[in-house]
DNA sequence: AAAAAAAGATTACAGATGTAATCTAAAACC
DNA sequence: GGTTTTAGATTACATCTGTAATCTTTTTTT
């Protein structure tokens, strides 16, 4: 398994806009994270160019302006910052933080019911 | 709501030792994280200062020694880690992160069976 | 009491992160 | 073709993190 590269939080929105819609130039990118965060085109740009650097983007030039794709997809990295999480959190045990999770009541009645029928249907597929 | 304090991932591994047991006092938790982890005595220390900077942990002097106890309960810690991450990844949605999972096939057949059983106690205590 | 040991406080220092501004080169416009 | 615009590259800078070492003060120990 190759070294999957940190992805911090600010990068990880700019990651979910390009696993959204790729390959997509840095202006698009800019335009979407403008609709949910405050930040300067400038600093979309700074993220971008980290997440090239860790490899995590890859790019085509496009004439003047280049077209970015993702290098992970995301459930890679979904993967990893979950077993990021649950190792620091629940000991890397999944079945821990569901305890957790339901002993907290962090689920409405209609939302086990909807957890219900999704486990009954993994069941079906497997 | 106070805020909550961030508290990196060595830290959050003092904060464990110390929910463990408490109050201790910096020799105990150095004693503890050597036994998992190749810190220094100093790292320890630093660590527990930064804690205490956050105000995750508190302390009274006991002659020479401090002891330290926790300011936050592991509750506490563990709920506001889970937003993090759900947030991040997941939009907040506990669901969308359990369907992920179950997709991955994260559960074993047990697994599965087990949290249907935690849900339908789940349930029947609320 | 002088010396040694030990605890916390202060300082260190590089890499990651958030958040940009400035520089440079190329493309578009007049 | 010179000028303006624009894209990416470089530089900036404070804070956080990981990982300690050194300094200072207070206890012990002899």
């Amino acid at each position: 398994m190759k070294e999957m590269p940190q992805i911090s939080d600010a990068e990880w929105r700019v990651m979910q806009v390009i696993w959204g819609k790729s390959p997509v130039t840095a202006n698009e990118v800019i335009v979407q994270l403008e609709k949910d965060t405050d930040w300067k085109p400038k600093t979309v740009k700074t993220l971008i160019r980290r997440l090239v650097d860790k490899k995590a983007l890859g790019f085509q030039k496009e004439g003047k302006a280049y077209l970015y794709y993702p290098l992970i997809t995301e459930n890679e990295g979904i993967r990893v910052e979950s077993e990021a999480f649950l190792k620091k959190v629940f000991n890397g045990s999944l079945n821990l933080m569901l305890a957790n999770f339901i002993d907290e009541q962090k689920f409405t009645e209609g939302e086990l019911a909807e957890l219900r029928r999704i486990i009954d249907g993994s069941g079906q597929r497997r």
